[in-house]
DNA sequence: CTAGAAATGGACCGGCAAGTCCAAAGAGCG
DNA sequence: CGCTCTTTGGACTTGCCGGTCCATTTCTAG
């Protein structure tokens, strides 16, 4: 049942991603035409159509997941490995470092408000991002905790959905003032709070 | 050179932009279509075109600078009022309360990732409210040190920036997952954490 | 080599929705 | 009471763009 897909085939779909998810990130979501993703990847409707049958959605789609993967790839090996302060600090910069590169540019932009409207499709990507990018911070302040660098008593869970909410927000505020003060801010303050927590202990 | 608008036609006008408001609410940005907010508010093109010009982006523009006013406006009297602890508690429960209302039912919900995008007009209507939010937080947070309830090292302006960016993600999150956990991660976590800083004194 | 499947190209269709236009109704004013 | 400016209604135009269709070429297997 899974598609039946030749090497040559395989290239051409995944060409058309690509090129989708660059036009996605140059013009916006609801900006990009069929024909443009066309015209930068060398492709014609034809081929559309035989790679995703449901059309602009099922593209779409498959963009979100390319990307929403891309995002967590992009801060690794920092994000597995939380397990020292000069590795969150890493990570960190890391952060700051992408989305300062990026800037206004975030594929998944148009998604995430919206995840609930574009059907249950988008809304699994997203989730299934957040999810997996909160269980990682997580699983850092655990082991943070195991070594004594934070304190116990911290929520460990709830720690990291504030941290991944600030994230958020930080980069929200990027897109839509330029500025990367919001984020620095998050990161910083955040990890200084668990820091410091760590006294108490 | 400001238009003309005899009583009726500003009654009008607001009905058009009220209307075309809750039509966003309901179905998203890009799912309004003229006819809809002609129809919800019983009005025609020729109308629509009367007093907006410039089309669909005048009054999505004219929608958006309403809203995000509102936004504020809900959270009155509490966002002015950050002079105590109780005080915060309050405004905390506000923002809980109201976002739980809302739902995935954000108005600015396109604006925001999108804000550049939108062009300049749009840009500023959102730049402006984070600025005003922004700025109140920091006045909260400022009166709090003058009280000694809050420790003078903190920078008051970085931990505004810091809470708003949290807020906006933790609404975000509740657009995307349905799930209120992350803004209230965020609200509890980030107050606890001005207020302990206050031992520091 | 050849049959069948996959890959490709691109002409064409159809609907949708923004925006235009003008005619007519209503309202304020001397 | 009639002039003018605002308001209103709605038919019509127009361009765009997703999606359909089929002819052609290329690939793979036996």
């Amino acid at each position: 049942m899974t598609r039946a897909l030749t090497r040559k085939g395989e290239a051409t779909r995944a060409r058309i991603v690509a090129g989708a998810a660059a036009e996605i990130r140059e013009r916006g979501v609801d900006e990009v035409r069929l024909e443009d993703v066309m015209a930068r990847t060398g492709t014609s409707k034809g081929q559309l159509f035989h790679y995703f049958p449901e059309g602009k959605e099922e593209l779409l789609l498959a963009v979100a997941q390319h990307e929403a993967d891309q995002v967590l790839i992009d801060q690794e090996p920092m994000l597995s490995n939380l397990t020292s302060w000069p590795a969150w600090l890493a990570w960190r910069d890391r952060l700051i470092e992408r989305y300062l590169a990026q800037g206004v540019r975030c594929p998944l932009n148009g998604l995430l408000g919206q995840a609930g409207r574009r059907g249950p499709g988008a809304q699994a990507v997203v989730t299934g991002l957040m999810w997996r990018w909160q269980k990682a911070i997580t699983e850092g302040i655990r082991h943070m905790q195991s070594t004594g660098d934070i304190a116990p008593e911290v929520d460990a869970d709830r720690a990291a959905a504030a941290l991944l909410a600030g994230i958020q927000g930080g980069v929200l505020l990027l897109l839509s003032t330029g500025k990367i003060d919001h984020l620095e801010a998050v990161l910083d303050l955040t990890i200084d709070s668990l820091r410091s927590g760590a006294r108490t202990a």
